[in-house]
DNA sequence: TCATTATTTCGGTATTTAGCGAAATAACAA
DNA sequence: TTGTTATTTCGCTAAATACCGAAATAATGA
């Protein structure tokens, strides 16, 4: 789980997660929308998975790729813990 | 505002981020956290200064490093935004 | 002016990453 | 088995990144 950051940083694999965010697709049909060579967009998949940011699963000789629902919700909760909420620590006490 | 993302991919740029939480520091007292050379923290500065992150100002020989606030709560919304709430979609805007 | 302290810039190397096309693998149908 | 479609793996190159030490810059005080 500490390489999502890194997943999150490439502009091309923040598109795939947008468009994974609207509906599930297969690896084609996201190459139909990604301007990038399948093998290039392969290595972004991997990239995703190793992030436990997405989850396959094959029909016949498709792969259909989804947000891992759970996993992006834990990113969240760290990006907050992370950045979040300034209030708590400026408030008083400048320093911990 | 573009590579925000970048800027958080770097484990020793989201320590620096996490030391500014708890309260605003020099480069100095930065560098005596974290086991990199001065001129490799130097480095990281520019990437969270490029990203809008962080916000210098100079005393003397000294530059105090501040988290910059609103960026950070930009970021968040910008996250929920592309991560969260799988309801709310298909509003195709920019490329994030 | 000279010295001191704090920080950055410069020059260099090593590692990582993104990208490609071609070949390999997988599932399945004829 | 052969062929077709979908996807991945395999070299490979180019560009970006992280890192360091040394030199340069900035502010200030003696």
């Amino acid at each position: 789980m500490a390489d999502v950051f890194h997943a999150l940083s490439s502009p091309v694999r923040r598109q795939i997660l947008k468009l994974l965010k609207t509906r599930d697709m297969t690896a084609g049909e996201i190459g139909d929308r990604i301007p990038v060579s399948k093998s290039t967009l392969s290595g972004h998949f991997n990239v995703l998975k190793a992030a436990d940011l997405v989850v396959t699963e094959r029909e016949g000789t498709t792969i259909t790729y989804s947000l891992n629902t759970s996993v992006v919700e834990d990113v969240l909760t760290l990006m907050v813990g992370l950045l979040g909420s300034q209030e708590e620590e400026t408030r008083d006490a400048d320093q911990a």
